[in-house]
DNA sequence: GTTCGGACTGCAAGCGCTTGCACTCACTTC
DNA sequence: GAAGTGAGTGCAAGCGCTTGCAGTCCGAAC
């Protein structure tokens, strides 16, 4: 009956328990540290899994357990740098506390699947983390009602753990850095991605912007209001949009860096110095911001990608307080932005 | 005994095997598309399915099936964006197949582990992508000779799968490049990340761009090889270097698009214009080569990672020939090279 | 009318772990 | 000395699937 064919399979912990002369059982609370195992068994164990080199196999552990150890990222582009480096954080701290971590884009349609708990993902993880996935409240409160503990990242909610920055208060520090300087004619860039279904980000973006106008008694022509698609193309069509506009703005706030590199671009193309001619403030902090010099809101994606991670352990130990947590953000000044360029004030 | 208490838990095959009225045998083979399975049992079963929500426990058919439907994706650096393009691509195939990707950082006691084949990883994974974990071919053979198949991307090797450019090719067409425009004296910046250990990759593209130079005629000064430590920050710190010496080239290869980006910034910082005063390339198309204007050698990633997923795939069908799968690099021309400046003729 | 080969389905034995429960022993405590 | 107490261990029943084997049934071939 015993088929203990020659084999070359992998030990499995029976086989441990025989080389330590125990149950498996021993075996299997000795390997996890569990409270009522002597000392010296463990020692046995340890040395016998050592000689064997046994590792359990997580998919008997997790069926037996119930447990996946393993929780799942969500976003709608993972192509992006920024949904990378968040990603990094939160494999960072997932991996050390030996947890897997499984990614999955979310189409729209699978959108709507994990918030009722309908995903495929469900059955297979401990715990989500979203990431730009834009839900809204209500969406949250269904959440919040599945058994899976969810993470947002990306967006103030009240009824899930939710880690964001303050966007408006983003927008009011570029604006007021150009404002500063002098500017008075001042552009907007705001995007569109038809992945971030109902998302709000840039409409928290552009309040921000509106605000600090509003404070200098400032407001926007509706031509210096453009869609930059949150894409390196279109921060270069906007900008050249705007240059070529009977009154071009002295300096423009881009909700992104990509879309501001573009308009860097666009503006070497016209033969135009940015920080001299037009100053360009972006929003992110890209890697490559900094090379360029451009100057930009920083936000410390990594950073926000660890605390996720984190909270979701705690969500998982059941110590964890639902709310949200915000993320500061800071002006990085750099050097396409500059005082007011005289050629602009003359009307 | 049967506790079936009223817990909202999941539907399992059982429970579809009783709503649809077959065994839970049928309900196995009829979602797995086996034969021998009439077509109105199939169809009862699907609604079955619908009925209850259920998905299979990935868990359980994994531990009784032995397969693990995961592959594991080693790379030493994930904050990369070029680790991440390729990810990426490696994602959207291995999705599809309904695999899962499991990533995992290699640091270098992890690394000889992998190729023994005594990783963690190796219990829990069909087989093993390895991204930039330079291993050679004696290595190569070692990992050929374990159960779990191998798929090695950037690196061209013998004894296993393995996908990459061809580096020395690539480096000759920025060489030649800057030859054409009638450049003469020409640096050479490199790297030496500490992660790649006993890669090649530098090395083979100094050898393309030493055989370029050779071509022409040329040599390259020693005080003009500097290593740029494969950064930014370290690029940047090159260009300076070579702006301050005695004979500044008149252009530089950069082996690496984020030492170029660090390059323009020196550049700017010296009032001096690239692809005027000096001519730059880069290596990599990195996605912001195109916004800034950056000259270099474009590798198709993503591509890359889609084709190492699909041979992973093959190799797990048993359909894939072992064999190095070479792919195309190209130059990009854009505006940090032109022609040599008068300037620099002068000696 | 048998016999036979397939198509289709069910039985039941695992896959390699986890864990509730029961049990064995010292040791204490009255 | 009896009765507790609790640390340490083993038994065995699962966890939810897959799959080899053994049917059953039916039409085709003899």
């Amino acid at each position: 009956m015993n088929d203990s064919t020659t084999k070359s399979t992998r030990a499995t912990i029976d086989d441990v328990a025989r080389e330590a002369g125990v149950s498996t059982a021993t075996v299997s609370r000795a390997l996890r540290d569990h409270p009522h195992v002597a000392t010296a068994t463990k020692q046995r164990v340890v040395a016998a899994v050592d000689r064997l080199r046994y590792v359990a196999n997580p998919n008997a552990s997790r069926l037996a357990s119930g447990q996946s150890r393993t929780v799942g990222l969500v976003a709608p582009l993972l192509t992006n740098w920024y949904t990378s480096e968040l990603m990094i954080g939160v494999e960072e701290v997932m991996t050390q506390a030996r947890f897997d971590l499984l990614i999955g884009t979310a189409n729209p349609t699978a959108r709507e699947r994990i918030f009722r708990g309908g995903a495929h993902f469900h059955q297979r993880v401990d715990g989500v983390i979203l990431v730009d996935v834009f839900c809204g409240e209500q969406r949250a409160e269904q959440m919040a009602a599945l058994e899976t503990p969810v993470v947002v990242l990306g967006e103030a909610l009240a009824s899930v753990v939710s880690i964001s920055i303050d966007n408006a208060h983003g927008a009011e520090l570029a604006a007021r850095h150009l404002i500063e300087l002098g500017h008075r004619r001042i552009a907007l860039v705001l995007g569109h991605s038809e992945l971030h279904v109902a998302h709000d980000v840039p409409a928290e973006r552009a309040r921000g912007f509106a605000t600090s106008l509003a404070a200098a008694g400032l407001t926007v022509a509706p031509e210096h209001i453009l869609d930059g698609d949150f894409t390196i193309g279109g921060g270069r069509r906007a900008m050249a949009t705007l240059l070529a506009g009977p009154t071009p703005p002295s300096a423009v706030f881009f909700m992104s860096d990509e879309m501001a590199f573009g308009a860097l671009q666009a503006l070497r193309e016209a033969g135009l110095v940015a920080g001299r001619d037009v100053s360009v403030v972006g929003f992110d902090d890209h890697p490559v911001a900094e090379s360029i010099g451009l100057t930009t809101v920083h936000q410390p994606i990594r950073d926000m990608g660890r605390l996720g991670a984190e909270l979701m352990l705690e969500l998982l130990d059941g110590t964890a307080t639902v709310r949200h947590h915000p993320v500061e953000v800071a002006l990085i000044e750099r050097i396409t932005t500059g005082p007011l360029n005289p050629l602009h004030t003359s009307r």
